[in-house]
RNA sequence: GAAAGCAGGAGAGGUGAUUGCAAUUCCGGCUUAUUGCCAUAUGGCAAUAAGCCGGAAUUGAGGAAAGUCCGGGCUCCCUUAUGGCCAAGCUUGCUGGGUAACGCCCAGUGCGGGUGACCGUGAGGAUAGUGCCACAGAAAUACACCGCCGAUGACCUAAUUGAUCAAUCUCUUAGGCACAGGCAAGGGUGCAAAGGUGCGGUAAGAGCGCACCAGCAGUAUCGAGAGGUGCUGGCUAGGUAAACCCCGGCUGGGAGCAAGGCGAAGGAACAACGGCUGGCCAUAUGCCAUGUUCCAUUGCAAUGAGCCGCUAGAGGCUUUCGGUAACGAAUGUCCCAGAUAGAUGAUCACCCACCGUCUUUAUCUGAUGGUGAACAGAACCCGGCUUAUGACCUGCUUUCACCU
């Protein structure tokens, strides 16, 4: 259960962009960035693709679990999560979103997240 | 029946549905480019390629994918390495075999452990040499502290024999002393003191002799070999080689798929050259000129993006043959993940197993609720090793108990 690939971030590029010129929104245990797409530093020659789609990304690092196997369960469920809520939602596009998990979100149940998940993108503005 | 030992198997319990992701193939549509044909202010049709959208089918994590500890394949770089010698390195070290190779595997030998099935084993050389062995102890290639003995002595004491009235001399014995000396049995020290136990032997002892045992050498025999068994001989000297070292074996060195390679379209940044009827800005203004910017061409780089490498391989499975086995050979058959911020998820239904509650005296049945679990996620690919692993299944074997 991933985003489709137009759903996705490409290419370090992209995650420097929005490292740096990114809005943070703090939750408890995750952090949300979002920036105005910026569309040269995508591949060239794909560029004339479909630019209303907002592209999403989820970053857990091995701080959050040592564990492969728990860190690619929450990632699955953050991307089914994301794309019900953004495919009902319709076009903002134009947007760059990333999510990082801090290190206590492996000690949480999971529907706690996802609310906080919905409540930080409400602030951004993403979803209503 | 209980307790063990060994060897394996399989690893979200099964079936199905909905939704969703990735790869491949096929079909349809759209856009762009090129080519061809028809026609020609313009376009239409067909083919190919690329991209996007939609649909269908197939496939889609593990026994360890992990640790990255060994061994390779593959790739590039450095050197001249290809054969021989030397050097250097290697925790490489019983024998034989297997393998592409290995420090891995199989079969055996020796030693150790277990009643046993079985298990463990860093298993070359300590008479090639050089070292080291603290403390203790007399002594650690070496000895005499205590001790035992003492054939010797013009010594001392006592007893005794003979000569003698006696002194004295003499013989023998015992003890003491002295010391040339013998011993390594006993004590003590220590990981270790020149094989062990017993009998004989001796002044006392000692492989000095004998019997058995341990070790060494020689020899006969069995074995492919490590080694086994027997006989004979002399009597035999601790540990440490993960101290240097000796012997045998192996090895060009280094980096690792982020290795390494490609350039059709596009092209941020940089550089070069060119352009202007003067397009913009600056040098107050005008002209010239310079710089900047713009446009065109060319060149060049990369931890970005794209493509290749990239999964048909020391591949899997079946059968037969060879081999105790590891494994090998032949035949047939199959294609079985290739992602790159990283593809396998979620939900539901039925069945099955287990557990709880209700019904029932109890079982069955029925109703209802829960659980379906351990370790854990491919990242160039193989062969091993190590570590993690809940519950389960299969086969063989051993010991004990019981029955006949």
């Amino acid at each position: 259960m991933v985003l489709p690939k137009p759903m996705r971030l490409k290419g370090h590029r992209c995650f420097d962009h929005l490292h740096r010129s990114g809005v943070r929104y703090q939750g408890p245990s995750m952090v949300l960035k979002v920036a105005k797409a910026n569309p040269k530093l995508i591949r060239s020659h794909k560029r004339d693709q479909n630019p209303t789609a907002c592209k999403c990304a989820v970053a857990i690092s091995n701080k959050v679990s040592k564990k492969a196997v728990v860190r690619n369960r929450l990632r699955r469920l953050f991307h089914q999560h994301l794309r019900l809520r953004l495919s009902s939602e319709p076009q903002r596009g134009n947007n760059w979103a990333l999510i990082s998990l801090k290190p206590n979100s492996s000690k949480k149940e999971l529907n706690p997240l996802l609310e906080e998940c919905d409540k930080l993108l409400r602030e951004a503005g993403l979803v209503k």
